[in-house]
DNA sequence: CGCTGTCTTGAGAGTCCTCAACCGTGGTGG
DNA sequence: CCACCACGGTTGAGGACTCTCAAGACAGCG
């Protein structure tokens, strides 16, 4: 039986002002669409959770009738065969909006990949958003046509790359997303990576291993990646 | 050198009230969302085109100065890699938008799959449009959500599925978007196929062989195809 | 300290790719 | 009219890359 999603407190503690207003995600996320002025209305209609590590929050198919602002932490959204077999289409993080849904069902299921914090909406209060704000929409077009090219990036990759390709597409496109400089972090495992890029969690394992011993990158834990080179990184997610 | 876009003079015989209201595509693409009153001035800005089979219309990473409606034929989008590989995104058809570019320039090329005839328009029309007509930003909202949907599903095709799953799923995909029963035309040859479901053109032609010795599916000729049991292919395509 | 889970490494097998030849059709020109 | 060629599609043999199955290494935790 799953557990019980689980409500914030720490949110539900600030005057309704500053739910807003103090979040991390909201001048990145489409929540950045709204005046301030309406900011108070937005938190009334919105609940914050804190997802625990591996919990499922979306199910593929369900209803959808809710829509949801990441605040902190890594999600996986993915998509089940029936066979086991899984593909993982994004990582979202802090600023994500998840919960477009193409016709009524939501085309993935979103599972915290540690622990994640987020707003969850009421649909009909999405509707009325966009009625109200037309930036929000716009702000949503912006986002989803963002997504759809990254998605088409990935099929490039799916489609077309090698093992060693892949894992040195998904190290810079990691490196780019969190811009840490050399050091990259790696929340999720080596399964969820494998699910990412099409690929089997010992073919991962090899090729980061073989970069390694190349000299190309380097490990402090397994989760935390040095990159010494990017030109040769850079060369091989090319395919130059 | 490559061929000059040929302006389509039928279009313009046509009286400019007339040019829209006639227009096949209309129904079903995102100039439904356009008010009959306004259809004239939408005529006026657009040009209407035709593009020879095989010819390139929009170059990937080009300034997105334009974008298009597509009123009949079928074009297919690509991702080109150094390398020479390329990835086939999709293919669209009547009805169709394109051109919407993410951070300034196209997402991926365009060309011609057989003869394509199209509407396109100036960026800032676009933008004109958008601001008039909510219910046209709304569209565009729904399409470009339905094409994530979709480029989701083909990641899930890209990243899990063996090589008869795949010309399964392709061809019932096909079946699904064309409706005609059980005979389903394919425009596009088994190179275009081999690109977009990441295989090489002999595994495409291997699989459908396999396909056709089993009964499930004949051929009139190498592209159009009888689907003789569609259960089969859904058992395929779905890998239960 | 043993256990569990994740990650790594190894050996063999399988699927798909590569290279190559062959077939059928449509168009061209002698 | 038919030979010829070009092109797309099909078929075959061998090889490469990745998968599968299995065991070992390592860290975290009861």
């Amino acid at each position: 039986m799953p557990a019980p999603l689980r409500i914030d407190a720490q949110f539900f503690a600030l005057p309704a002002v500053a739910r807003c207003t103090s979040c991390a995600a909201r001048p990145v996320g489409v929540c950045a669409a709204i005046p301030v002025h309406a900011l108070t209305r937005l938190a009334a209609t919105g609940v914050a959770m804190r997802i625990r590590a591996g919990q499922r929050f979306i199910e593929e198919r369900d209803v959808a009738a809710h829509f949801f602002t990441l605040t902190a932490g890594t999600a996986r959204l993915l998509k089940m065969l029936p066979n086991g077999r899984q593909q993982i289409i994004s990582f979202p993080g802090s600023g994500d909006f998840l919960g477009l849904a193409s016709q009524g069902g939501y085309n993935y299921a979103a599972e915290a990949v540690d622990e994640v914090r987020l707003c969850r909406f009421p649909r009909d209060a999405l509707r009325r958003l966009m009625a109200e704000f037309p930036a929000m929409e716009k702000r949503l077009l912006e986002v989803t046509s963002y997504e759809l090219s990254m998605a088409q990036e990935q099929m490039l990759l799916l489609g077309c790359k090698s093992a060693l390709e892949r894992i040195a597409s998904f190290l810079l496109a990691r490196a780019r997303k969190t811009a840490t400089g050399q050091r990259i972090m790696l929340p999720m495992g080596r399964a969820d990576i494998a699910d990412y890029i099409g690929l089997r969690i010992e073919t991962v394992s090899r090729s980061l291993a073989h970069l390694k011993s190349a000299g190309t990158i380097g490990f402090a834990t397994p989760s935390s990646v040095v990159i010494h080179d990017f030109a040769v990184l850079e060369r091989l997610a090319f395919c130059a």
